[in-house]
This record gives C-alpha cells, sequence and structure tokens, in this order.
DNA sequence: ATATACTCTACTAACATAATAGAGATTATC
DNA sequence: GATAATCTCTATTATGTTAGTAGAGTATAT
C-alpha cells in the first residue's frame, strides 16, 4: 500500500470534517485553506469522495461539504481503499499481473497475504471519530473552530 | 510498500540462487527461463544486486550468478528494500514531500509508523534460507534440479 | 580463435500522479 | 429576478515511474 498526495488529502479533509461534524457545511476553499491542498485539485477528490458516500454537499450561498455518515461509521481503511486501491503490496491475485506462473509454488504469496493482515488489522480498527478525538487533544483550539 | 515487477523479479532471482546454492553458477538465461522474466530486464536487475553485494558474477564460458552472502545472511527486507525503496506507506517524514506542514499535530503519522513496523517485523524476520526450505518442501524436485 | 557469458549506457512506450483550466449548474439573499 | 457564492463536470497537461528493448563492449574456458 502506498498512500499518494491524493490520499492524503482526502483523509485530512474528511478528518477535517469529522473534527467539525455536526457544524454548517465546509467549504472547498476553506478545507483547501486549512489543509494546504490545491483547490482544484480538491474539487476532483471531493467529488470522488461524494460520489463513494463518504461526503455530502449543498450547493449556492451557504453551500459546502458534510460528511455523509458519523464519523464513528467511516474507517480509515475503507478510504485508504477507495482512493488508493488495495493494501496488497503486489497484485498476484490479479490477472492482469503477468508475473506469477506458480500461485500454488510460490512462496512469495503468503507473506504477502500476512502484510496485507496487519496492515488492514491496523486501517479498519480506526475510525475518522477516534481521530477526530486524537486530533482535538493534540490541538484543542480545533474543538471550538468554525 | 508496494513490490514492482522488477522487486518479484529480484525476489525470484535470489530464492533460485538460494535454492541452487553451492551449485556452479546459474546464467542469466537460465534465471529468465526458470522465473520466466524477460532476459534483457534481469540483466540490469542482476547488476542492481551485484552492486548491493547481494550477488555476485562470473564472466566468460561456465560462467554466470552466484549468491555473494549465504542464504542464511539475506532477508527479505533487505532485497525488498533495495530493489523497491522504503516500507513506509507514505513519505512524509521525506524533505521533498510538500504535504506536511504539520508533523506534530498529524494523527496520522503514528498510523503510518505502525505500519511500517508491522510489515518490517515481517519482511525483516525472514531469510532467503527460509524461504529456499519452503520452496524445496513445496516442490521437491528443485532439491536436486540442476 | 571462438563461443559463451557478463557489462554498460542509452532509449522508449505506456501508465500513474498531481495537478490546472474553464465553462456550467444551483441556491441564499437583497 | 439579479447577483454572488458555491458546487459540478470534462478536458488537458507536466512530470515521473515502470517495464521494458537495443546494441555495442568486455572477459574467459576450451
Amino acid at each position: 500500500m502506498r498512500i499518494t498526495y491524493k490520499g492524503d488529502y482526502a483523509l485530512k479533509t474528511i478528518l477535517d470534517l469529522a473534527v467539525h461534524y455536526g457544524d454548517t457545511p465546509a467549504t472547498i476553499h476553506n478545507l483547501a485553506r486549512r489543509a494546504d491542498i490545491p483547490v482544484k485539485f480538491l474539487e476532483q477528490i471531493l467529488l470522488d469522495l461524494k460520489r463513494a458516500g463518504f461526503v455530502q454537499s449543498r450547493r449556492g450561498k451557504v453551500g459546502g461539504y458534510l460528511l455523509a455518515r458519523r464519523p464513528s461509521e467511516i474507517t480509515l481503511g475503507e478510504v485508504v481503499r477507495f482512493i488508493d486501491g488495495p493494501v496488497e503490496p503486489i497484485i498476484c491475485v490479479d490477472k492482469k499481473y503477468k508475473g506469477c506462473n506458480d500461485m500454488a509454488g510460490c512462496v512469495f504469496r503468503s507473506i504477502w497475504h500476512k502484510i496485507s493482515d496487519s496492515t488492514s488489522k491496523i486501517i479498519d480498527g480506526i475510525t475518522f471519530e477516534d481521530l477526530a478525538r486524537r486530533s482535538r487533544s493534540l490541538d484543542p483550539a480545533l474543538t471550538y473552530q468554525i
């Protein structure tokens, strides 16, 4: 698994929305500014996240983005997989992968599987409620921020 | 961490050399054929592995490649890191990474660190002697193969 | 000598990443 | 109903990485 800029930006944005869950919608502009993300890039990312059901939007004045689900119901793993793909270190299961002509006899497969497993255990056990709580305790100012 | 074709090929090749450790040198041609790797691509990979001290070569007739160290002294992690780079899922420590303006307040960092740790524990605890043994037990024919 | 093998540098096609650009659609408010 | 603020959507582009390919050169056992 590799987290790209896009993934990094998506996670930071969802965390921002989780920290401010219950508030008025956050505009792309503000989300971009707070996390230092190029506005036009974040536009696209938010559209993706919206189509996937992570966030919802409101148009027009007083518009912006909100989480579509409660922070406690969005895991880190879900978002990572949606943006950056499977956690497997190598896609030798995939039909497209030409490098594996000997699935049964491959001693590496069980190792890659073990790595996927341990990674999944970590990212699937963390929700954005957890992350928002940690974030608030690192910087209590966030709790009152509009 | 993502294993590329290059990494996959390097691991398979070193495993092949480990399984046949003590034999006469294996030619690029044979190594490539046995693992279904493009010959010219494997040439480059083996030169890299040689420069890094994993393998040694002999030129001319009866030439080929041998492991430069005992299989028990080469870990999976060493080879993976050499070919495919660090195991960290995101290089937010790196100076080049522009996405992190808030190292101290980032709740994700400890998570990425945890993932690197668990991955490292797996790949650094496995040597090519282990892998060769597993490989032989999966396909006993390999033990006697020239 | 010669065949067999490794050595080295350069080049390239395809794809992924990280944006940027610009026109369009919706809505609160005056 | 005009306007400003905001989201929506498609296209384009620059850069880097990956996965090779090409070809000329060097060493050595026989």
